[in-house]
RNA sequence: GCUCCGAUAGUGUAGUCCGGCCAAUCAUAUUGCCCUCUCGAGGCAAUGACCGGGGUUCAAAUCCCCGUCGGAGCACCA
């Protein structure tokens, strides 16, 4: 029998087609990510789009740590963890996970056979003397040596006989190529320090991005490379490369730069590396980092980000992602599910801080619903004991009535709150608000962490009860997560705003 | 300077390859109304775009040319 599963879901398929896909076996791509630590949200497009395309097509997706680089981008050894942690957290699995570290020999042997067929040669001319005379179209002498000299000096180099900048491994492509940015690229570097990682700590060697991806691509069977613009002109070199092996090359997307609005923090692992060294941001998951460990702390689902990140598709224009495409995406999901809460905020930024007032003449408690589309999870109960606290802008004017939320209507008088029993009608046709409220003293301080700073205020008696990771809806204000239970210790719960 | 890429409402996107059904799709955003014991959700409505100029054609968002603007590469970074 055919199972009938059918999830309904008529998937409006957000990407475009792959082109080539129907060419192919099995569609298979890779993340090559650079381990040079955590990642920020616009690393995240990466696992979003090819994990996609890897559910939509059944295809299979490596992860490839592309750490070649031990020094300018000196890989840093807990990126390796976080980043598969946030691919999961994305809510997807790499089919398999390979370090470029650990393939060193492969692309030694790839380039003594590029040097047998005549494709590469070594060259001591300093990188500024060589751009030089590349711009001009002109080689310089190395490029004729034979492969015999090469193959000995490369092994040299292999041995770790050169210092950093005394030789390269040039791949020979056209010196007088139309495009500057494709004359004779360079493979391979001396490099003095040691990669982090032990396993490769005594490699010298090291092969480019160009040389490394492009052996690997065709290694691992990559039928679709999708990736930055920045990368648009590895493509091409890396072409030459493929033209020596005879092998063909896979079809390749590129797509613009992220842009993210509401943050102050750029986009860049350098950039918020520093910050966080500085001291300057908490640490990667600091509300006002513009990371998924923020985002995560925050309660943003992973799915939210990617539904956002599909949306963008794959254009190769820039595109500016509004973080709200992102709230918007997590609310539709959390919010059936999320309960509500009272949280009474202090400070002159929100509410105008908080207010005591009196309350007598009612019911000893509140009791509004867990959910207001879900009466089958019951209701709360907040006491109302002596007191309760408002925020300022909540207030009425003296004379004047409000409806506490869950509770009933009140007149504010020079007394406080006095519970006058009418009906629910009043806030409709009488202008009565419904505000939220806690009680003055039985409420549980809170601090509520936002991209603007620290907001304190009091949550309802309940609050108290949430563990670190639920998710919260605080009425009128927004949801958030809880970050921190109340403890013996500390008696203030922490939350982390998510959105309104 | 050389080479390459891109340009549809505030944002993202569909349509562009194979010109007409596009007085331009959908989402988000903003605003208003309805509904609701939340400023959430839901419903309805409004706002809002084919970068400019030429050309081809009966017909151009779509094809051609010239500009303009934006981006990327020209690293012994990825």
């Amino acid at each position: 029998m055919e199972e009938l599963d059918a999830d309904d879901e008529e998937e409006d398929q957000v990407l475009p087609d792959l082109p080539g896909a129907e060419d192919v076996d099995q569609v298979r791509m890779r993340l090559a990510p650079n381990p040079n630590g955590p990642w920020h949200l616009g690393n995240a497009r990466m696992p979003a789009v090819i994990g996609t395309y890897k559910e939509l097509y059944d295809g299979w997706m490596l992860c490839r740590f592309d750490d070649t680089d031990p020094e300018t981008k000196r890989p840093d050894l807990d990126a390796y963890d976080a980043i598969i942690d946030a691919i999961e957290y994305l809510g997807f699995a790499p089919d398999e996970i390979v370090r470029a570290s650990d393939r060193l020999e492969i692309y030694y042997d790839h380039a003594r056979e590029l040097i047998d067929l005549g494709g590469a040669y070594t060259c001591s001319c300093p990188a500024d003397q060589f751009s030089d005379l590349k711009n001009h179209g002109k080689a310089c002498d190395h490029r004729d040596k034979d492969a015999e000299t090469v193959r000995s000096e490369f092994d040299a180099m292999v041995d770790g006989e050169y210092d950093a900048g005394e030789m390269v491994l040039r791949v020979k492509t056209d010196i007088e190529h139309k495009n500057p940015a494709l004359r004779d690229w360079v493979g391979f570097r001396m490099i003095d320090t040691p990669h982090p990682r032990e396993a490769a700590a005594e490699y010298r060697c090291w092969p480019l991005l160009d040389f490394q991806s492009g052996v690997d691509d065709h290694l691992t069977g990559i039928t679709h490379i999708i990736r930055g613009i920045d990368l648009q002109d590895s493509a091409k070199k890396q072409r030459f490369l493929y033209e020596y092996f005879g092998w063909e090359y896979p079809e390749v997307i590129h797509w613009g730069h992220v842009q993210l609005d509401e943050y102050d923090v750029a986009l860049s692992t350098s950039t918020i590396k520093e910050l966080v060294e500085s001291g300057e941001l908490d640490g990667w998951d600091d509300p006002r980092a513009p990371t998924i460990a923020s985002l995560r702390r925050r309660g943003i689902r992973g799915e939210a980000i990617v539904d956002a990140m599909i949306e963008l598709g794959t254009s190769a224009s820039n595109v500016d992602l509004a973080m709200s495409a992102i709230y918007s995406h997590n609310r539709d999901l959390i919010d059936d599910e999320t309960d509500r809460a009272f949280l009474v905020r202090d400070g002159d930024e929100h509410g105008g801080g908080a207010v005591e007032r009196a309350l007598r003449g009612g019911p000893d408690a509140g009791h509004p619903p867990v959910h207001p589309e879900h009466e089958d999870r019951g209701r709360r109960e907040i006491p109302v004991e002596d007191g309760v606290l408002v925020e300022a802008t909540d207030l009425p004017p003296e004379g004047e009535r409000v409806w506490l939320k869950g509770y009933g209507c009140v007149r504010h008088t020079s007394d406080g709150f006095e519970y006058v029993g009418a009906d629910l009608d009043v806030t409709r046709e009488e202008d009565v608000d419904i505000v939220h409220w806690v009680p003055a003293a039985d409420n549980v301080p809170v601090r509520l962490r936002t991209m603007d700073g620290d907001v304190d205020g009091y949550g309802e008696p309940g609050v108290g009860s949430y563990d670190a990771g639920e998710m919260l809806q605080f009425e009128r204000v927004g949801f958030v997560r809880v970050d921190a239970a109340p403890t013996d210790a500390v008696e203030r719960a922490v939350t982390y705003y998510a959105h309104n």
